[in-house]
RNA sequence: GGGCGUUUAGCUCAGCUGGUUCAGAGCAUCUGCCUUACAAGCAGAGGGUCGGCGGUUCGAAUCCGUCAACGCCCACCA
C-alpha cells in the first residue's frame, strides 16, 4: 500500500462519519447492558457553532465514545433549544428588514414567520457537530418546542399550578425595554458604570422664612456655600438667599422624579431632624409629597435624603408597600416617558435624564452633580439596561425546590467537577427567590391559563379542559372556548430546558416508560458554569420533583474559551476563530486534540491555533508510525531477535500500565491529562523507543512474532486514542487488517488487564536501559560522533542490566558491552543510578573537559550530601521520623558517597 | 460589602491526606542532524528561592496566619 507521508484528514473524515451513520453505530436502544447517557446542552436552534460548543461537545463525545468502548450502551441525545428571546429578536430583526413590524402581525402570523426561520436555520448547528465527529443518536434529535417537549412543559405548568406552587401577581420585575418583556433575576447582568449623582432641591412646602424645627446649633447652608459632609452629627438646614428652605436629594436617576411620591429620611439622622413631619415639593413636577422616615436609608449616603419612586426601584417599591404609597409608572414599556409622567412625554429615558438635568439646572433646582460609579443591570440577551418595573407576572415558588435540590449535591450523591462549584450552588439555593416564569413574548410555550369573561381564570392542559373548568368555576354551563381568552404570555425558555433530561425520554407525558426507566438518571452532564443557576440547578430540581431522582450523576463544568491573551471570544473583538475553518485546516481530530490539550475541568482555556497544530502533528505522527509498520515485509522464517523479545514484553507491560492510568484519569474526569498520557505513550514509548527497538535493518524483513505483537499493540493504541481522535483511528484500524463491512473501531471493546508486579518491574528496568542509551547518545552529541559510528560500552564492576545488553547495543549502536573492574583510559563516563558506564573514545577524549564535568558533578553531590547529613545528624529527625524515611536518607548518603568516590577515581585517572 | 478560587520554568498546567534523588509535563527556546516512517521530523541540552512575610514541624510547593496581585460568583446604598 502506498501512503502519502502526510496525513490528509479531509480524505477520511467525511467517509467514516457516513460509514458510522450508515451502519447505525450511534444509535441506542434499551437492552441488558449498563446504560451510559448524556443529554446535550441544547444549543440555540438558530445558532451557529462557536468555540464554546466545540469544547463542550468534544468533551461529551470523548466521554460517550469511551463509555461505548467500555461495553456500555452509550446514548448521546442531541437537540436544540427554542431560545425564545434570542430567536424572537432575530425574527423581529429580519421582519424589520422587510419593513414589517411585529405589531403589524397577529400572534399566529408572527409564529409562522418564526417557524419558517427555525426550519431554515434550525439544525445548522447540529450538522456542524457532525463535522466534529459527534456520535449523537441523531434519530433522537429533539427540539424544546416540538410536540412531546411542549406537551411536557404544559403538563408540568398545570401540575405545579394545581400544587399551588405557581402564582400570578403584580411584582417589581426586571424589564427589558428593548424586547419588552420581563426577565428572571438570573437574566440580569450587572456592570460597573460611570454615571452622575445629581443633587436636587426639594423645597419645603411652608411659608418663606420658616424656622420651624431648627435647632440652635444647626449648620445652615445657603446656596451650597459649604461643602457638604455627610457624616456630620448635627442638624443641617439648607436655605436659599430668599429664605426658602429645602431638602437635598441625591439620585442617579433624575428622570424618575415624575414618579416621586415621598422623600425618606432615617429617623436617627441628626442632619435631617428638621424635616420630620414636613412636606416637600418635587422639583419640576410641583407635586407635594410627605417626608417619611425609615431606617432603610443610609445616613451617610449623599445627604441622607432618599426620593421614593415605588414604580421604578425595587427598594422604593418595598417602601411604598410599607407606607402605602401610590406607585406612579412614568415609563412606557419601551422605556419612553409615559402620559403619567406629565412631562417629557414620549422621550427616551436616557435622553430625558440629560434633558431634565439641564432644565433643572436652568431653573436653579439642581444644586450640583458629581461623578459617580454604580452598578447598572443589563439584559443578558439584548444588552440593554433593564428597568425595574411593576407588572403582572407568573411566578414559581422556589423554596420547595431549593430544599430538594441542595442535599444531594452537598453530600456528593450528585458530583460536581470541579467541586468548587458546590459553594456557588449552595449560595444560590440558600438565597433562592421566586422564579418569574412569564415572558411577554410570542415565541415560546404559551401559558395555559384562560380568562373567563366574568373575571378570574382557569389553568388547564387543553382548551377543552379549560372550558370544563371554566363552566364549573362560573356555574355557566353555556360557556364555550370562544368565551375564553388565553393568557398572552409565553414561558421562560428555561422552564422547558429544566425538563430536558426527562422530557427527552418522554418521562413527563408517559411516566415510567421503558426508555425513561432505562436511560434516567443520565450519567454525565457537560456544560459551562455560567448556566449553573439557569439550567443545572433547575434540572436537578425538576429531576427530583418529577422522577424522584437526580437527572445526572456527574456534572463536568467546562471553562470558558478565551483567546491566548485571556480575552473572551467575541464577534466585536474578532478573536473568535470559525470552528469549521479550523477543521478544514487541521482536521477534526487535530482540532479536538487542540481543544483538549489545555482544558482541565473548570479552568478557562486559552485557545490558540498552535494547539490544533500540535494536534495535527500528532495525527501525522500516528499516520507515519502506521506507514512504517505496514511497510515492513514479514518473514516467518527468521527468529525473533533478543532485543525484540524484550521489547515486545516491555511494550506490552507499558501499554497495560498506561491503560490503567487512563482508566483512573477518566474516573476523575481529568481528560486533558488522559490525552497527554496517551500522547506520550504513542509518541515517546511506542514511536521513539519501541519501534526503534524492533525496527529491522533497511530492506530486511521483520520476524512474524514481533510483527504480530506490534499489530496487536497498534490495535490497543488505536482503541485508547479513539475517543479523542475518532477519524484517524478508524481509518487506520480499518487498514490494520481485513475488516468486514460494518465492523468499526468505535464499537470495539477495550480489554486491558491490570499490569502485574513483573510488568511494573520490567517497565522500571527499561527506564534504566533508556537512561543508558540517552547517556551514550549525549556523549555522541558532545563529541560530535555520528550515530553511524559504532562504539563500545564499559560497565564498571557489575552490570545490573545484563539481560538488556542487546537492546542497548541496538539503540545506541554499541558493538559490545564489557563489564570491567575499572574503566579504561580515555573514556567519557556517566552514571545511571549507582552504576558507572564508560565509553572509550581514544584520542577523542578531552581530559580537561571530562575533569571539569566530573568536578561539577562532585560539587553538586556534595551539596546534596550536606543536606542529607544535616538531617541524619539531627537527633530529633532520627528519633521522630519513620524508620523508612531514615533508612532512605541513609541510602541517599551511601549512594552519594559512592558516586563521589568513583568520580574522584575518574579524575585521578584522567590526570595521569 | 460578602463568599469562593488562583499565584510553581518564557507560556499553559500537574504535583492527592507533609517524607521515594521532588521540584515535574507539554509547548516554546537553544545545539547538532534532510539518519530510507515522519523536518508537521530525529537526537541532545538549558531553564524555577514553588507570589511576599511570619508560624507549626525532625522535615513545608504541600498545613496555619497575614499581606499582595489577579479572577469568578453573590448582594437593594439611591
Amino acid at each position: 500500500m502506498e501512503l502519502a507521508s502526510k496525513y490528509n484528514p479531509a480524505d477520511v473524515e467525511a467517509k467514516w462519519y457516513q460509514y458510522w451513520l450508515d451502519h447505525k453505530l450511534f444509535s441506542s436502544k434499551p437492552d441488558g447492558r449498563e446504560p451510559y447517557t448524556i443529554v446535550i446542552p441544547p444549543p440555540n436552534v438558530t445558532g451557529v457553532l462557536h468555540m464554546g460548543h466545540m469544547l463542550n461537545n468534544t468533551i461529551q463525545d470523548i466521554l460517550v465514545r469511551r463509555a461505548r468502548m467500555e461495553g456500555k450502551n452509550a446514548c448521546w441525545v442531541p437537540g436544540t433549544d427554542h431560545a425564545s428571546i434570542a430567536t424572537e429578536a432575530k425574527v423581529i430583526k429580519r421582519l424589520a428588514e422587510q419593513g414589517i413590524q411585529k405589531s403589524d402581525l397577529t400572534r399566529d402570523e408572527f409564529l409562522k414567520h418564526a417557524w419558517a426561520w427555525t426550519d431554515e436555520h434550525g439544525g445548522i448547528i447540529l450538522k456542524q457537530l457532525r463535522k466534529l465527529g459527534a456520535s449523537c443518536d441523531w434519530d433522537r434529535t429533539a427540539f424544546t418546542m416540538d410536540e412531546k417537549r411542549s406537551e411536557s412543559v404544559i403538563k408540568v405548568f398545570v401540575d405545579l399550578y394545581n400544587k399551588g406552587m405557581i402564582y400570578r401577581g403584580v411584582r417589581m420585575v426586571n424589564w427589558d425595554p428593548e424586547r419588552q418583556t420581563a426577565l428572571s433575576d438570573e437574566e440580569v447582568i450587572y456592570h460597573d458604570e460611570h454615571s452622575k449623582l445629581y443633587y436636587m432641591k426639594y423645597y419645603v412646602d411652608e411659608p418663606v422664612g420658616s424656622t420651624d424645627g431648627e435647632e440652635a446649633d444647626a449648620i445652615v447652608i445657603c446656596n451650597n456655600d459649604k461643602e457638604f459632609d455627610p457624616t456630620v452629627k448635627v442638624q443641617v438646614v439648607h436655605r436659599d438667599t430668599d429664605g426658602r428652605r429645602y431638602a437635598v436629594v441625591a439620585t442617579t436617576r433624575p428622570e424618575t422624579i415624575m414618579g416621586d411620591v415621598a422623600v425618606c429620611i432615617n429617623p436617627n439622622d441628626p442632619k435631617n431632624t428638621w424635616l420630620k413631619g414636613k412636606k416637600v415639593i418635587v422639583p419640576m413636577v410641583g407635586r407635594v409629597v410627605p417626608i417619611i422616615q425609615d431606617e432603610y436609608v443610609e445616613i451617610e449616603f449623599g445627604t441622607g435624603c432618599l426620593k421614593v419612586t415605588p414604580a421604578h426601584d425595587v427598594n422604593d417599591y418595598m417602601l411604598g408597600e410599607k407606607y402605602n404609597l401610590e406607585a406612579i409608572d412614568v415609563f412606557n414599556p419601551d422605556g419612553t416617558l409615559s402620559q403619567a409622567a406629565g412631562l417629557y412625554i414620549g422621550m427616551d429615558r436616557f435622553d430625558c435624564r440629560k434633558q431634565i438635568a439641564l432644565d433643572m439646572n436652568q431653573a436653579g433646582l439642581l444644586e450640583k452633580q458629581e461623578d459617580y460609579n454604580n452598578k447598572v443591570g443589563y439584559s443578558e440577551r439584548t444588552n440593554v439596561p433593564i428597568e425595574p418595573r411593576l407588572s403582572m407576572q407568573w411566578f414559581l415558588k422556589m423554596q420547595h425546590f431549593a430544599d430538594i435540590a441542595l442535599p444531594p449535591v452537598m453530600n456528593d450523591e450528585l458530583k460536581f467537577y470541579p467541586a468548587k462549584y458546590k459553594n456557588t450552588y449552595r449560595n444560590w439555593l440558600e438565597n433562592i427567590k421566586d422564579w418569574c416564569i412569564s415572558r411577554q413574548l410570542w415565541w415560546g410555550h404559551r401559558i395555559p391559563a384562560y380568562y373567563l369573561p366574568t373575571g378570574g381564570y382557569v389553568v388547564a392542559e387543553t382548551i377543552e379542559k379549560a372550558v370544563e373548568l371554566a363552566r364549573e368555576k362560573s356555574g355557566n354551563a353555556e360557556l364555550t372556548a370562544a368565551d375564553l381568552r388565553q393568557d398572552e404570555d409565553a414561558l421562560d425558555t428555561w422552564f422547558s430546558s429544566w425538563l430536558w433530561p426527562i422530557s427527552l425520554f418522554d418521562g413527563i407525558n408517559n411516566p415510567g416508560n421503558e426508555e425513561i426507566n432505562y436511560y434516567y438518571p443520565t450519567a454525565d452532564l457537560v456544560t459551562g458554569p455560567d448556566i449553573i443557576f439557569f439550567w443545572v440547578a433547575r434540572m436537578i430540581m425538576a429531576g427530583y420533583e418529577y422522577q424522584g431522582n437526580m437527572p445526572f450523576k456527574n456534572v463536568y463544568f467546562t471553562g470558558i474559551v478565551r483567546d491566548k491573551l485571556g480575552r473572551k471570544m467575541s464577534k466585536s473583538l474578532g478573536n473568535s476563530p470559525d470552528p469549521l475553518d479550523l477543521i478544514d485546516r487541521f482536521g477534526a481530530d487535530g482540532v479536538r486534540m487542540g481543544m483538549m490539550l489545555s482544558a482541565p475541568a473548570g479552568n478557562d482555556i486559552l485557545f490558540d491555533d498552535s494547539l490544533c497544530e500540535q494536534g495535527r502533528n500528532f495525527n501525522n505522527k500516528i499516520w507515519n508510525a502506521f506507514r512504517l509498520v505496514k511497510g515492513w515485509t514479514v518473514s516467518a522464517d527468521i527468529e525473533q531477535p533478543a532485543e525484540s523479545k524484550i521489547a515486545t514484553a516491555w511494550f506490552d507491560a507499558q501499554l497495560k500500565s498506561t491503560a490503567a492510568e487512563l482508566a483512573d484519569l477518566f474516573t476523575k474526569y481529568r481528560l486533558s491529562e488522559a490525552l497527554m498520557a496517551v500522547y506520550k505513550l504513542f509518541w515517546d514509548e511506542f514511536s521513539s523507543w519501541y519501534l526503534e527497538m524492533i525496527k529491522p535493518a533497511y530492506g530486511q524483513p521483520i520476524d512474524k512474532v514481533t510483527y504480530d505483537a506490534t499489530l496487536g499493540f497498534f490495535d490497543g493504541l488505536l482503541k485508547l486514542l479513539h475517543p479523542f481522535m475518532p477519524f484517524i483511528t478508524e481509518e487506520l484500524w480499518q487498514a490494520l487488517e481485513e475488516r468486514k463491512d460494518g465492523e468499526s473501531l468505535m464499537v470495539q471493546t477495550m480489554s486491558f488487564t491490570e499490569p502485574t508486579e513483573a510488568d511494573k518491574q520490567l517497565v522500571a528496568d527499561i527506564e534504566k536501559v533508556k537512561e543508558v542509551v540517552v547517556g551514550i547518545r549525549a556523549i555522541r552529541q558532545q563529541k560530535n560522533i555520528s550515530p553511524k559510528d559504532e562504539l563500545t560500552l564499559e560497565v564498571v564492576e557489575n552490570n545490573p542490566a545484563e539481560a538488556y545488553n542487546a537492546m542497548i547495543q541496538k539503540m545506541a549502536n554499541i558493538s559490545q558491552v564489557n563489564t570491567v573492574a575499572a574503566k579504561s583510559e580515555g573514556t567519557a563516563a556517566f552514571m545511571v543510578g549507582t552504576t558507572e558506564y564508560a565509553v572509550p573514545l581514544g584520542n577523542l577524549i578531552d581530559a580537561e573537559a571530562e575533569i571539569a564535568k566530573a568536578e561539577a558533578e562532585i560539587k553538586r553531590l556534595e551539596g546534596f550530601l550536606t543536606g542529607v547529613m544535616k538531617k541524619l545528624s539531627n537527633e530529633r529527625f532520627v528519633a521522630n521520623a519513620p524508620a523508612q524515611v531514615v533508612e532512605l536518607e541513609k541510602k541517599k548518603q551511601a549512594d552519594a558517597e559512592s558516586k563521589i568516590a568513583s568520580l574522584k577515581e575518574s579524575i585521578a585517572a584522567l590526570k595521569k
